[in-house]
RNA sequence: CGGGGAGUGGCUCAGCCUGGUAGAGCACCUGGUUCGGGACCAGGGGGUCGGAGGUUCAAAUCCUCUCUCCCCGACCA
């Protein structure tokens, strides 16, 4: 073990994932309540700042918030199929209530497709009604088996979109739409998260629909996670809540529906994705935090020194850095700056008699830890400096993502190339097996197919699995 | 749910095998000296050993049950 307790990633990955969401003091396990977490207030800004992100990119296309009932009978989950095949193993249910037994039990939703579809059948009348364009964001409760802060846990935090239309193309760009302009713009421009869109094969789409996309990312451990996703779910969900319309030909018609997600899961895509053995690394954009500034003196008058230049050049950060000074005196700066370090802050500017009498600040850059990435840098221009330091380390972390993401993918012409490149990375290949072959491959590899990328290359190709002609390149992965 | 590991001051852990009534380091409190990469000295407070039951004169220690966490696997945002 490292100091603060990080375990090294290269020792072992899913521990040094633990220490980082304990030493950056996100989160606190709630071990009273299985699998689920305490978001503690570091780990909760990430999600407002998440949250803040893709409300904006929600609202900007088009859609508006609302909410729905946290409890759904359990009879609605139970009208469609296939939904409630993927999701009765997994859900919680209210009996008892008020000292007695309901008559009908409720479920906790573990996703409200049912419950909306309930009142979106009542509120469709007219094709003048569509599309409905609703976001809502909530908790849900899925009984998994295992779970691990962020990634996987019995309650989580999430937005679910749910749409209607007059048609499958309708739907099918709304589906698109969420893919490219919220999600895929969101975990790229803000978190600094390069992914893959793509389309999910018929063995990893969502329960209940037609068609399901995804971003993915890649960890820095060469596993995929899922960031998002997005699904047509066709008239699956219309017919069985009967949502129809009226349409300009005076036909009744089902309505086409879609639905989609991401969750405080993306916390855990965040740490994954940029934290180093020093501890979590946040990027500019969405870091709650943007600037610590850590005051240095000796005597009382250096203090009174200090604080005057400190005072004079964040006055001008207002309402254009987020920071903070950090002056507690029962810490040294030695200190702070390995627990600034640790929490993942992008800059840190330090401010001490040498400072002033040079005219300078000293500004440590996060993804450049420890010495090296300190320097010093004048007092005047600071805050343009400052401004062009965080878009600098913004891009420097999406480039060292994507540059990892490069180096960890592997083309596949066989099975056996196949089965290495899994162990260190995703595998690019051409498929044309069919979803009993991508048990097997499951099974043999611990890989599945993450995405049927939308960029496709022109040629076709030999299937990696069953050396039949291939239409269509796939990304193969283990997942979290 | 299957296999493995672990629950002892706030944290990390020792003690358990060979029962005798709990210990270290860090953190915390007080005072002083410190302060540009995790300061030091002195003094001090704090745990009944995850929970329940059992064996025993006596249980952190032995037995049974149970809860929780971690790792691997199957399932999943």
């Amino acid at each position: 073990m490292a100091k603060d307790g990080i375990t090294p990633r290269s020792e072992d990955y899913a521990q040094w994932y633990l220490d980082i969401v304990r030493g950056a003091d996100l989160a606190d396990y709630a071990e009273v309540v299985r699998g689920c977490i305490v978001f503690k207030p570091t780990g909760y800004a990430l999600w407002e700042a998440i949250q803040s992100g893709l409300d904006q990119r929600i609202k900007a296309t088009g859609h508006q918030n609302a909410y729905f009932p946290l409890l759904i009978p359990k009879s609605f989950l139970m009208k469609e199929a296939e939904h409630v095949e993927g999701f009765a193993p997994e859900v919680a249910e209210v009996t008892h209530a008020g000292g007695e037994k309901l008559a009908e039990p409720y479920v906790v939703r573990p996703t409200s497709e049912t419950i909306i579809g309930y009142f979106y059948a009542k509120w469709v009348h007219s094709w003048r009604d569509l599309p409905l364009l609703i976001n809502q964001w909530a908790n849900v409760m899925r009984w998994e088996m295992r779970t691990r802060p962020f990634l996987r846990t019995t309650e989580f935090l999430w937005q679910e979109g749910h749409t209607v239309h007059a048609s499958e193309k309708d739907a099918e760009r709304e589906t698109l739409l969420i893919l490219h302009e919220v999600y895929a713009d969101f975990v790229e421009k803000e978190m600094a998260i390069p992914v893959i869109r793509g389309r999910k094969t018929e063995k990893e789409q969502f329960a209940g629909a037609l068609r399901s996309y995804a971003i993915e990312a890649m960890m820095q451990d060469g596993r995929a996670l899922q960031a998002g996703t997005s699904h047509n779910l066709g008239q699956n969900f219309a017919k069985a809540f009967d949502i129809a319309y009226t349409d300009q030909k005076n036909q009744l018609q089902h309505a086409w529906t879609t639905s989609w997600g991401v969750s405080t899961r993306l916390i855990g895509a965040l740490i994954m994705a940029h934290s180093d053995d020093e501890g979590l690394v946040v990027p500019p954009r969405i870091a709650p935090l943007q600037v610590v500034v850590v005051p240095i003196f000796k005597t009382d008058s250096e203090r009174l020194r200090v604080q005057e230049v400190m005072r004079c050049l964040t006055v001008e950060w207002q309402g254009r850095l987020r920071f903070k000074v950090d002056d507690r005196d029962q810490f040294s700066p030695g200190y702070k700056f390995n627990e600034w370090e640790l929490k993942g802050v992008p800059v840190r500017v330090e401010i001490g008699p040498k400072d002033i009498d040079k005219g300078t600040v000293a500004v440590a850059r996060r993804d450049v830890p420890g010495k090296p990435g300190k320097s010093f840098v004048p007092q005047r221009g600071l805050t343009e400096y400052l401004e062009g330091l965080l878009a600098s380390i913004q891009q420097s972390l999406y480039g060292r993502a994507l540059k990892f993401r490069e180096e960890h993918t592997y083309e596949a012409g066989s099975y056996r190339e196949l089965k290495d490149g899994v162990e260190k990375g995703f595998v690019r290949a051409y498929w044309a097996g069919t979803r009993e072959d991508e048990d097997k491959i499951q099974e043999e590899t611990g890989a599945t197919i993450r995405v049927i990328p939308l960029e496709q290359p022109p040629e076709r190709g030999k299937c990696v699995y069953t050396g039949k002609e291939a239409s269509q390149m796939v990304v193969f992965a283990r997942a979290y």
